[in-house]
DNA sequence: TATATTTGCAACCGAATGGTTTCTTAAAAA
DNA sequence: TTTTTAAGAAACCATTCGGTTGCAAATATA
């Protein structure tokens, strides 16, 4: 069973999830109020999103809110980055080129 | 079928094809030396790759070279920029917390 | 021209995925 | 105490996924 955070956002209904308890934490029943699914539904996503530490639950009573772990979106970030790199040469190149043109044409 | 971004990248073997290509073309053939899996599953993988426009192809003669488009990435990225907002703005939380407590026990 | 090489495509297979249904546990409400 | 509510767990099902095998098309080479 791989369970990275790759796989974890590759569900659109997932993406969805952590938009919507990016800002509050909320129950699985809240949750699934917002989608055409049922809460079981919502709860094997939660379990995924939990498993490889997306989101984090905190229980009151008989109700677990659920939120988001920001920290571990960093991640995504992190792999980002070396393409980030990759485009903003490619950015500069163009920038560079198109301001050589500029010159060549006064 | 589902074909976007995050489903493409949810797959590791697609995610190290990426690296690869990212700054060098190269064939199936050639990426395929670089896995323990066969020409076909990497034309599987690159297929996926195309279809969400991440990889473009170029042809010459029989041999079809494959590179990274790297504008697509940027999805990933805009995708991401509502979170980093919220990260930052948590550490800057964080950020004030401490300095607080370092002039508090001044 | 005949053969070898590069590649894509379709069919097939086992495993994983997403969803539903049913059941159980635990807490809150009547 | 009995009933209702919130939620996780397990079993099941159809679909998708990743990989392999076999085949056909196109290009290069002998």
């Amino acid at each position: 069973m791989r369970r990275d955070i790759f796989q974890a956002i590759a569900d659109p209904t997932r993406r969805a999830i952590i938009a919507l308890i990016a800002f509050q934490a909320m129950t699985p029943n809240a949750i699934a109020d917002n989608f055409n699914t049922t809460r079981q539904s919502v709860s094997k996503h939660l379990r995924i999103l939990t498993e490889c530490e997306l989101v984090k639950q905190e229980q009151h009573g008989r109700e677990i809110y659920y939120s988001l772990e920001i920290e571990k979106m960093k991640e995504i970030d992190k792999w980002l980055e070396q393409y980030r790199k990759l485009w903003e040469t490619r950015f500069n190149q163009l920038d560079k080129l198109l301001s050589k043109n500029k010159k060549q044409k006064k």
